[in-house]
DNA sequence: AGCACGCCGACT
DNA sequence: GTCGGCGTGCTC
């Protein structure tokens, strides 16, 4: 005779937060291999669905009488993918912390099921010795943090400026850890990033070395994972944001390299900051996690500041190992007064800053230039009726991008062709404003006809190729002037740059969140670390309307500490974040009214709760979010504000629990949101 | 969330 | 006649 047992698994479906329970005959030949983190396919509205075991074995009694029909597995996964205890754990936390479903997390990080994965590729060290000793900052650095390597959980954090060595610093712990026989996570924000990382461990250390990225093919996906879950020898994987996912074996050390940097932030689906999670892996793991950054974000550097048990892991690096000077930052007021002519030839550039990029190629130097949009023009509108040519299906204006021929979306693919006249009033007036990279380029070529100009954006640099292909050719000399967004700020190393000119800088410092005066902080000082790293020294030119702004001469002074001293003032003043914790809840649909009317049961449901249980937290909102209709949907924003964390996450879990919404409004909660307007 | 079902309008 | 638009309802 047969026995049923059942079991609790995770599978992307909404239902009792994606948490079910299904039965399986005991003689089965799959019975004995069910354990906790097994993938199995289940039986789901009558299709077959992927997913992970939580509980097994268990029988009638084990949990209350069900309502359903409870039905049976259809069996294991065929590719017998399992997920570690520990990492079930991690993942249980983030679910928790965030509230967002288990099931649909774990299945969205995963990779889905691949029958014969290709041979992997990676890069094999070489082994060879460092080319000179630390020096004696590094090597202290070393010293300290070598020492509790194998002594369980630690965090630590390197807060050295822009050339200081952070990565020869990784390098030795990184190598210290393989001797051990130990992995190492290397996570860092972005993937343009990669290649130079590679590059430098491919030389000093012995193990093999994988990426990871948005790159990588669902096949090597799937091949690493498993590769990961199996093989202990000693490697080093090097990824972005999602790596901190990788079920890496004998996993000894991650480092987090730009810790400040917000790309390891997720923002759709879970909406996970990678950091925090890295560190949670790292308790829960008990191996150290070190984070590095020029420029830490205000609440990591504050909690290390303030918490006696973090200080002494606290690391400062105030000079750059080549010996050179930090760069000269010169404020240009671009206000065109009479001290400042407007020349149309040269706009958006100021005769100041083209007299300096000049004199920079004529020495036969490289020049970088930033702008953090992308386009030749950012806004039409007509100026007989006024029309504006904005996104029929965003509330945001479209961008000209003069090369492709077309005004276009930045957030879904309409385009239209360039207006000849003003499609509403006939009009031949035509406003053109704002401006991007590719307008900067367009005119730095026009000026320096005989120069190679080139750009470094989202739009030009679509592959991994096309990446390495112009910083190759950057490197080698072959390009001159190389125009760029956020994209090129990171990290780079150019010999031959000690000219960096910045362009639109008061838009960021005007944008409505708390956090963009950090944010510019970030940018200019990275910005900066690009010009004159090696020896010559170097200058940073920064356009702005706004001259007079405090950041600015923080920055100049490279003051670290009195920007963070300002600032933390105006974050308390401000009840933000370190002193206060928030979590943004945006509701989306494609009519205004549900949202509305939507928002309102929300606020009214929230305020109940507040009166009666979570008296602490506070409710700001709703309103519409910054853009409030992207690809003809709307969203609208409601903040949660307090500094009982428990009672704010309470109240999360109670109204993600009862709150009865029309189906058609989705709802997202972003704990520790980074964007807030 | 994601997918099937079903009820209407506009095409070969 | 049927193809396909998207409102509704269900999933252990």
């Amino acid at each position: 005779m047969s026995t049923l047992k059942y079991c609790e698994v995770t599978l992307r479906c909404p239902l009792n937060s994606s948490i079910l329970l299904y039965s399986y005959p005991e003689e089965s030949d799959f019975s004995s291999l069910l354990a906790t983190g097994v993938v199995v396919v289940a039986p789901l509205k009558g299709g077959r669905t992927r997913a992970v075991v939580l509980r097994a074995g268990l029988s009638k009694d084990d949990f209350p009488e069900s309502e359903f029909e409870i039905k049976d597995l259809f069996g294991l996964d065929p590719t017998n993918f399992v997920i570690s205890t520990t990492e079930l754990e991690i993942y249980q936390w983030i679910s928790r912390y965030y509230h967002y479903d288990l099931g649909f997390l774990i299945f969205e990080t995963i990779p889905s099921a691949m029958e014969r994965p290709r041979k992997l590729k990676f890069s094999q060290g070489k082994g060879q010795p460092l080319p000179h000793p630390l020096s004696w900052a590094q090597s202290n650095v070393v010293n300290t943090i070598e020492k509790k390597l194998t002594l369980g959980h630690s965090k630590w954090l390197i807060h050295g400026v822009t050339g200081s060595g952070k990565t020869y610093i990784y390098l030795e712990l990184i190598k210290t850890t393989l001797a051990q026989g130990f992995s190492v996570l290397f996570l860092l924000p972005e993937i343009n990033l990669t290649p130079q990382f590679i590059e430098t461990f491919v030389q000093y250390t012995n193990v093999p070395i994988y990426s990871y990225n948005s790159s990588i093919s669902e096949s090597d996906r799937f091949g690493l994972w498993r590769l990961l879950q199996e093989d202990e020898t000693p490697k080093l994987i090097i990824g972005v944001r999602s790596s901190v996912f990788l079920p890496v074996k004998k996993l000894g050390l991650i480092i987090l390299d730009e810790e400040h940097d917000q790309s390891f932030k997720q923002e759709d689906r879970c909406p996970y900051s990678a950091r925090d999670v890295a560190l949670k892996k790292g308790s829960i793991l008990n191996i150290p996690v070190i984070m590095g950054s020029a420029t830490p974000s205000i609440e990591v550097l504050h909690k290390f500041l303030t918490d006696k048990a973090f200080l002494p892991n606290y690391f400062r690096l105030n000079e750059r190992v080549s010996g050179a000077a930090l760069p000269q930052i010169s404020i240009i007021d671009s206000k065109t007064n009479k001290t400042n002519e407007f020349d149309s030839t040269i706009w958006p550039f100021n005769k100041n800053s083209i007299d300096k990029i000049s004199s920079a190629l004529e020495k036969n130097e490289q020049v970088l230039v930033f702008m953090n949009s992308l386009g030749y023009a950012t806004f039409f509108q007509c100026r007989s009726c006024g029309h504006q040519f904005s996104c029929p299906n965003c509330s945001v204006n479209l961008k000209f991008f003069r090369e492709k021929n077309h005004l276009s979306c930045q957030f879904c693919d309409y385009k239209e062709p360039p207006p000849q006249v003003c499609p509403h009033c006939q009009n031949m007036n035509i406003l053109q404003k704002g401006f991007g990279t590719e307008k900067l380029q367009a005119v730095l070529q026009t000026f320096f006809p005989q120069k190679v100009v080139s750009r470094f954006d989202r739009d030009e640099i679509t592959t991994m190729k096309k990446l390495t292909t112009i910083l190759n050719r950057f490197h080698h000399g072959e390009v001159d002037i190389l125009v760029g967004t956020q994209m090129l700020s990171k990290g780079h190393n150019f010999r031959r740059v000690n000219l960096v000119v910045i362009l639109g800088i008061d838009s960021q410092l005007n944008f409505p969140d708390f956090r963009s005066n950090e944010r510019v902080f970030q940018l200019l000082t990275q910005v900066s670390g690009r010009a004159g790293r090696y020896g010559t020294e170097g200058e940073v030119l920064v356009q702005s309307l706004a001259p007079d702004n405090r950041i600015f001469s923080h920055v100049q002074r490279a003051s670290f500490d009195d920007f963070f001293k300002d600032e933390l003032k105006v974050r308390e003043l401000c009840k933000c974040a370190p002193f206060f914790r928030m979590a943004a809840i945006y509701l989306s649909a494609p009519s205004k009214a549900n949202i509305q009317t939507q928002s309102t049961l929300l606020i009214n449901f929230l305020k109940t709760l507040q009166t009666r249980h979570f008296r602490s937290v506070e409710i700001l909102g709703p309103r519409p979010a910054f853009i409030e209709k992207k690809i003809n949907k709307f969203t609208w924003t409601t903040l949660l504000r307090s500094q009982n964390f428990s009672e704010l996450h309470g109240m999360l879990s109670t109204l993600k629990n009862n709150i009865a919404l029309l189906k058609i409004v989705s709802i997202k909660i972003d704990v520790d949101p980074y964007n807030v307007y």
